[in-house]
DNA sequence: GCGGATCAC
DNA sequence: TATGGTGATCCGC
């Protein structure tokens, strides 16, 4: 929405253009190039953003530097060949030139600031904006003298322009102008190809054919509106938009259709002009002598030894005056995020928040568009500015808030966990979901889901298993209804109240806790957990290595199990596997004794927040009974192997698409799984062995594709729930019972993150499921 | 397929 | 006090 389009006109090659400096000449009542600088500088020193802008720099100096060292290698003999091959392709290039196509770039100059100016005429002859202190997305021409200028911060603007009036964008005008504008241009070409608001091609080749044969009176100019436009007509797309740029403010240029013109009107064109050339790029090019569109043509042979072909090819094309001559119809969408940004959010449990928040805006975006998707990614900023992505592929897609919160949330959840204890100071996260089935693909699906539900026995299984409507509800409502009042809007709240009422702030809190998905589970897991104690001393347990269920014995027989699993020769052979991992039994032990630790800590930390009564006594206790468990595990290995060898075949089993399935449940030929499931209980997910409080089978099988690319080892050292047994206690309900609980998780969870390297994030795992 | 980068608007 | 949001693409794993 925040328009950048106008290029600095004199970029230099260091930081300063990246902060909006420019080389405005002093206007009457502007300021010359020398001051503006001096404050941009003087507002962006020091700051976090500035930091991360030198960081950033620095990198690509780095990257040059690469490439002059690569260039330093190449003999005069590779350039002989090289420009042999260019000069062929820059041959063929040339004979496909087509001169007989008009196009036109249509670009509204300052348009937001535009429409304003034309509602309200008394800003017309004083500096305005269109934008917030944070963030400008144009301005009006009074005030560019000052240096101030769209993707500019509002409050180092008002330092260059203390006058400067700031108007909040008002994006539905701004589109109802753009459609007034949308209308007049399809009179000329019906299919012309908008870029934003503000800017389109036309190919109007058609149109001027037809016009031949008007009558003169009818013959009017091309668009006449009151806004100011720049016109640029030329036989391509890249020269057009060139054009357009020339001529500011509303102006017209035209590059006439034959070869001379266009290499006229190339040659001292500098090269960042053009679309698609950006600031490292350019930065780049000049690093080796390239600054226009002449030089770029005579670097052509270094530059196919130095770049990519996409990259080369593209250069030549540029130096050549070449470009599209057809306007592409617009393609399937690709991909569809969220973002925000905010004041630093570190709290883990306001994260989880966020994202799930984040995932029911895409979701209801995703539903305008009935688009549904296999990635998510998340993105999160740091309050440095730095960014990073985390994505996951599942088998089937996913469209609705809870199937891709139940995705992004392990995303996020890993991202936090990585840094524990230390909490992630976020500025900004955002949910983008990609991977939008074509027809084909579609199609597969369709019949896919058919054949499940015929293999699955049809009606008794769907309807057994699936709960009605209501039941359905109580489990997915609560993420959607407790937003009447969004996060932000909470956020907003608290800080405002946060001098003046304490009490009210934390209800606040405690509001945004409880629809924060792990707290949720912690709180399930405590009532589940009863229930079962309740019943019986032994449970049954699936063995998350072998995947062979464990019926009726006791928690701790069923650890030692695990134990020797893991020691045994699948997990060696996968660490085998992985070169990187050169771990000594003895460095594994390290590990654990390190991990549970800090997982011990975050627990006590997490559950503290919650109000559950824990003591930091209860974690200490964790630690020494997860050594204790760990020792006797590797100890009683050689009986323990026995045991699990002649462990009754499975009911269960996850059926996985290649080799490394293989590895996983190697004990065992690759079967179908045969999942039971009876109406009213909970799913169980084969691979963590975590009852999923949900009934609704996608979201439990996209529970289950998560836990599959994140592999096992990981899954269980995140999660905070465990099914155990418990000795019997009558002190089982309270807050206590929970941390003991606790302890014995964190004891396989340790011996698990040991040797974790089994997981193959890719490629994926199927988990087929029928109904008995 | 993932993650970092670059670019446009 | 304070430096955006959305979408696409490329490259090197």
């Amino acid at each position: 929405m925040y328009s950048t389009k106008e290029k600095n006109d004199n970029d230099k090659d260091d930081l300063l253009l990246r902060m909006g400096l420019n080389d405005n000449k002093a206007g009457m009542e502007g300021l010359d190039k020398e001051k503006i600088n001096k404050i941009i500088m003087e507002a962006t020193k020091g700051s976090k953003y500035y930091g991360n802008e030198l960081k950033k720099e620095k990198q690509v100096n780095q990257r040059i530097k690469n490439m002059m060292q690569q260039k330093a290698q190449i003999t005069s003999q590779q350039l002989r060949k090289a420009q042999l091959q260019v000069d062929r392709f820059a041959m063929e290039l040339e004979q496909g030139r087509d001169l007989n196509n008009t196009i036109v770039h249509v670009d509204m100059d300052a348009f937001y600031a535009a429409v304003e100016m034309r509602d309200n005429p008394e800003l017309k002859d004083k500096p305005i904006a269109v934008g917030s202190m944070s963030m400008l997305s144009t301005s009006n021409y009074i005030a560019r003298r000052f240096g101030v200028r769209a993707a500019m911060p509002g409050f180092i603007a008002k330092r260059l322009c203390p006058q400067l009036i700031i108007v909040p964008p008002n994006f539905d005008k701004y589109r109802a102008v753009s459609k007034e504008v949308k209308e007049i241009l399809a009179d000329y070409d019906p299919n012309f190809m908008a870029m934003s608001l503000d800017e389109a091609y036309l190919n109007i080749t058609k149109h001027l054919q037809e016009r031949q044969n008007w009558p003169e009176d009818k013959r009017k100019y091309f668009v006449k509106t009151e806004n100011a436009i720049e016109n640029g007509i030329a036989p391509n797309t890249m020269l057009a938009k060139v054009c357009s740029d020339k001529n500011k403010p509303n102006g017209q240029y035209q590059i006439l259709p034959n070869r001379q013109a266009v290499m006229g009107f190339i040659k001292d064109l500098p090269i960042r002009k053009v679309s698609g050339i950006g600031k490292v790029t350019e930065k780049m090019l000049k690093a080796l002598g390239i600054i226009t569109c002449t030089e770029l043509y005579q670097q052509r042979a270094l530059l196919s030894l130095l770049f990519s072909e996409t990259s080369w090819h593209y250069f030549l094309h540029i130096s050549l005056g070449l470009g599209s001559t057809h306007l592409a119809r617009d393609g399937e969408r690709k991909s569809m995020s969220v973002e925000r940004t905010f004041s630093e959010i570190s709290k883990a449990e306001e994260q989880y928040s966020l994202c799930q928040e984040l995932c029911s805006e895409l979701a209801q975006d995703l539903q305008k568009e009935k688009l549904k998707g296999r990635t998510v990614t998340i993105k999160l900023k740091n309050v440095n500015f730095e960014v990073k992505t985390r994505a996951s592929t599942v088998s089937s897609v996913v469209s609705t808030a809870e199937e891709i919160f139940t995705i992004a949330k392990e995303l996020l959840r890993t991202e936090i966990d990585a840094d524990f204890p230390r909490p992630l100071r976020l500025r900004l996260m955002g949910v983008r979901i990609s991977g939008f089935p074509n027809e084909e693909d579609k199609k597969h699906q369709q019949r896919s889901i058919i054949g499940f539900l015929q293999a699955g026995n049809q009606a008794l299984s769907v309807t057994g298993c699936m709960l009605e409507k209501t039941d359905k509800d109580q489990f997915v409502k609560p993420l959607e209804t407790s937003h009447k009042k969004s996060f932000f809007d909470k956020k907003r709240s608290e800080r405002k109240w946060s001098h003046q009422d304490t009490s009210k702030c934390e209800t606040i809190v405690k509001e945004s806790l409880q629809i924060s998905q792990p707290f949720q589970v912690l709180k399930k897991t405590s009532e589940n957990l009863e229930t079962s104690d309740n019943s019986d001393n032994f449970q049954i347990f699936t063995c998350p290595v072998c995947f062979r269920e464990q019926r009726s014995i006791s928690l701790e027989a069923f650890n030692k199990h695990v134990d020797v699993c893991l020691d045994g020769p699948s997990i060696r052979e996968n660490s085998k596997m992985n070169s990187s991992n050169a771990s000594s039994t003895e460095v594994n032990l390290k590990e654990i004794t390190n991990h549970s630790f800090l997982l011990c800590e975050k627990q006590y930390y997490e559950t503290h927040q919650k109000n559950v009564e824990i003591t930091s006594v209860d974690c200490v206790n964790l630690v020494e009974t997860r050594n204790n468990s760990s020792k006797a595990g590797s100890i009683d290995t050689e009986h323990s192997k026995e045991e699990c060898s002649s462990l009754p075949s499975k009911s269960c089993l996850v059926s996985l698409e290649n080799q490394d399935a293989e590895l996983l449940s190697r004990h065992e030929p690759l079967q179908p799984c045969v999942y039971q499931v009876t109406a009213g209980q909970a799913l169980v997910c084969p691979v963590c062995n975590l009852e999923q409080k949900t009934s609704d089978l996608m979201l439990f099988n996209v529970h289950v594709d998560v836990c599959l690319n994140k592999g096992i080892i990981q899954e269980l050292k995140n999660d905070k729930v465990y099914p155990l047994n418990q000795p019997k206690d009558s002190s089982r309900s309270t807050g206590l019972k929970q941390s003991t609980e606790r302890t014995k998780r964190v004891g396989l969870t340790a011996k698990y993150s040991a040797s974790k390297k089994i997981k193959p994030n890719n490629p994926r795992y199927t988990l087929d499921i029928f109904f008995k």
